[in-house]
RNA sequence: GUCUUGUUAGCUCAGGUGGUAGAGCAUCUCACUUUUAAUGAGGUGGUCGUUGGUUCGAUUCCAACACAGGACACCA
């Protein structure tokens, strides 16, 4: 573990520290500022004739980053959570002890530096250091100082050490922060109410994908790890809340690729008395809101594309676009045979059983999909697809449903929830069917679901937005991985087998 | 799950039609009191991802495996 020769050499250094009487994991400490309020509060040295200001002094924490070392001074670049400041050391000030930092002090170190501030002659406002301590002594040496750390395994498996080296990484995750708590605080103005529900579900319903399975001991049962909040959000409904959202982790058991990790993160939310074209609105107000609040321009570069976030978004019909945007025939589109074989002509893959929607949604995943770049509502999706969702009352083969597609990835779906409990219960009867026919993520039966709703679920619409695709969009990173702080890896060493206790 | 590319020093990367490898930065020694990827001089550092095979000899050729990047499939 500590076997490197780099270091041994730096635990060697820490241990000099200890003989010379001072820990290198010290813990008192104090900082009077950060590095741009230092910036910021000083300015004013510039205009000083000498340049600097001896009556004030500042003390700053931060982890040298640049180490530049002459025979008499040195320069420090230390870098904090707010940015880079450089500090100026030299035998004037410090006497002896210099001669200790020069061997002691590396780049890596956090370290805390006391003087006052003053101009350099290339014009930079600095620290002039009269007391200097190394307050952690960092014992593996840092990536190179220009080039970085670029190996994107690393980085992901050591984000620690991308965050030191890489500052623009901590940036996204700041954004992050402030996207999930802007969405937060716009659903609590509109009166909406925070809840949690469980992440170990007896049934994995609310979505069409693969659960993880898990096992609880003390019951001797087996446990889902959720694919959706929708079912328990929903009774929620049924209970008297009239507006309620949840923004936390759903567990997928599927492929992994640059927009899907296992877990990720969803924003739920459900709303009494409202239809699905009142979600619509409140999405594009909730966008406005983002982009307000976070001082984006209108239109963001993302990957190859300049996506404009103007509202109102473009609104198109399911098969409208299939016609429009995927350029296939209505002759096509409403055949079962024809769309078949056209997939066939086109080779690709799906299954010969399904129903004409879910070829239909073949034909918009392969035909569609990729050429939504600004963002755009697809709105009245096939009923048979759609097993959640209300029933048109104008057509009965589409739902009042829409998704949200931004980049070519769909980054919300929407729906006026089905609240008929013998509708419900045949569309779930539907989907063990469609799993038999060889459908492995349709829907189980969730019985307790519908007894929820034979005690009578107000007319309401619910929604999910992706917030991982969501800060993907905003922050121009291309992989879901850039947005998650520890993206799922493959262990290094072979599979841990885990044991079963009883 | 499939295809494809990659894995060489702490980091960023070269290289080799088979004879155990190079650079820059970092590190170590020395010089240097205003540097900006500081500079100048000298040195250390590697089971070339792992395991097998072919060979007198493999880091190089072959195979399997591990991990990663990209694309596809599934999905959000």
């Amino acid at each position: 573990m500590f076997s490197n020769r780099y270091i041994e050499q730096r635990i060697e250094k820490a241990n000099e520290l200890r003989q010379i009487g001072k820990n290198p994991y010290e813990n008192r400490v104090e900082r009077t500022f950060l590095s741009n309020e230092f910036s910021e509060k000083f300015g004013y040295v510039f205009d000083l004739e000498n340049r600097r200001d001896e009556s004030v002094s500042v003390t700053l924490i931060g982890r040298i980053k640049f180490l530049r070392l002459m025979g008499k001074a040195s320069f420090f670049k230390i870098e904090d959570s707010a940015g880079q400041i450089q500090l100026y050391v030299s035998k004037n000030e410090l006497g002896e002890w210099f001669e200790n930092i020069k061997k002691l002090a590396e780049v890596g170190d956090i370290i805390q530096a006391t003087g006052y501030p003053f101009v350099t002659k290339t014009n930079e406002l600095s620290l002039h250091v009269n007391k200097f301590e190394i307050v952690t002594k960092a014992i593996a040496p840092l990536p190179e100082k220009f080039h970085g750390l670029q190996d994107k395994e690393l980085r992901y498996r050591q984000r620690y050490l991308d965050m030191i080296v890489n500052s623009e990484v901590r940036s996204v995750f700041e954004k992050r922060s402030k996207i999930v708590s802007q969405i937060r605080h716009f659903f609590e103005q509109k009166g909406f109410l925070e809840v949690e529900t469980p992440m170990l579900h007896p049934i994995a319903g609310g979505a069409n994908a693969r659960p993880f399975v898990t096992h609880h001991n003390a019951l001797g049962v087996d446990r889902f790890l959720r694919i959706a909040p929708e079912l328990y959000l929903k009774r929620l409904l049924v209970g008297g809340f009239d507006a309620v959202f949840e923004i936390n982790r759903n567990f997928r058991n599927e492929g992994m690729d640059h927009t899907h990790n296992p877990e990720f993160t969803m924003l739920e939310y459900y709303w009494a008395f409202h239809k699905f074209e009142d979600l619509i609105k409140l999405t594009e107000d909730l966008f406005e809101n983002l982009f307000n609040k976070l001082n984006l321009e209108k239109t963001l570069q993302y990957d190859n594309f300049e996506i404009d976030f103007s509202t109102p978004f473009r609104k198109i019909g399911y098969l409208e676009s299939i016609r429009e945007i995927g350029g296939i025939s209505d002759e096509i589109i409403n055949s079962r045979e024809k769309i078949i074989e056209f997939l066939n002509a086109n080779k690709i893959e799906f299954n010969r059983n399904a129903s004409i929607g879910y070829l239909q949604s073949e034909l918009f995943g392969n035909f569609v999909e990729d050429k939504l770049i600004n963002p755009t509502f697809v709105i009245d999706f096939p009923i048979d697809i759609s097993p959640l969702a209300r029933r048109s009352d104008q057509n009965s083969q589409i739902a009042d449903r829409f998704e949200l597609f931004i980049a070519g990835t769909e980054v919300s779906n929407g729906f006026s929830e089905l609240n008929d409990p013998i509708d419900q219960y045949e569309r779930f009867k539907a989907q063990i069917d469609a799993k038999s026919k060889g459908d492995h993520e349709a829907h189980e039966m969730d019985e307790d679901y519908i007894r929820a709703l034979m005690y009578g679920m107000p007319p309401a619409a619910g929604q999910g937005i992706g917030i991982d695709r969501l800060v993907m969009l905003l922050t121009n990173s291309i992989s879901i991985r850039d947005v998650l702080l520890f993206p799922a890896m493959k262990p290094l060493h072979g599979e841990l087998e885990i044991n079963e206790e009883n």
